[in-house]
DNA sequence: TTATTTGCAAAAACTTTGCTGATAA
DNA sequence: TTATCAGCAAAGTTTTTGCAAATAA
């Protein structure tokens, strides 16, 4: 694996990111630092940083794929108005969900839990 | 609202689809009934009636989005290597995922639980 | 040195939309 | 009767890809 700039400034810049942003978002606050940076170019180490399970990938409500640079453990709020992902960490207590299962003839190795919801600001509104 | 040929029959369809599909995969089940339906019909339709709340939006890893008939209480399992996604009904025993919920300021209407792993299909080969 | 990566632009993939004729209620 | 919907095709949005030049190791 060969660290670019690119690839480090994108990896940098996601991990300081607390928005879950998509490709485009990303895009722009990279270009910030780095004003030459293709599109393309974002794509591609996304989905290689992905694939290295160097972040995460998000399956949320819109049309655009979203990135998660903190790969610890946790899950996510999201809003149905103005679509905003936020952090939820895991409680201390332990973690009981329990679900049958053995019904699943394959290995689990992973889950992830989304919560829906209105957000603070949109409820204000 | 208005039931019209169409809607009805991609709601039919869909409700006995247990594959969750995409849109597209949908046409093609709805096309063996009524062979002039048009894709844009299906992509609208499948809005409508997930806004109506009659069908539910699934949103996994690929690209495009999916939709499930079936509006019981239930989780996914995605399997990493094919992508079908298979049924995870809740368990018959409490569910007590421990979360601290009170440090989100917002209201929280619903929550979705994904697995991940290999199906069984996939882990014998 | 050389296999990998980048920027660019074009293409592909997925979804939405404008318009006109059809239709459910 | 008429507001809503369907079919069609074009446009919009998001993501991927081919290629030649650049570069990390």
């Amino acid at each position: 694996m060969r660290m670019t700039k690119q690839r480090q400034t994108i990896l940098d810049v996601l991990k300081m990111d607390k928005t879950h942003p998509d490709a485009e978002s990303l895009y722009y606050e990279v270009r910030k630092l780095m004003p030459n940076i293709s599109l393309g170019t974002v794509y591609r180490n996304l989905d290689f940083l992905a694939d290295q399970g160097l972040i995460k990938r998000l399956h949320v409500s819109g049309r655009q794929m979203h990135f998660d640079g903190d790969m610890d453990d946790h899950h996510h709020f999201e809003c149905r108005k103005c679509g905003k992902i936020i952090d939820v960490p895991l409680s201390e207590e332990p973690q009981t969900l329990s679900l049958p299962f053995d019904h699943i003839n394959g290995r689990i190795d992973g889950f992830s839990v989304s919560f829906y919801g209105v957000c603070e600001d949109c409820s204000e509104n």
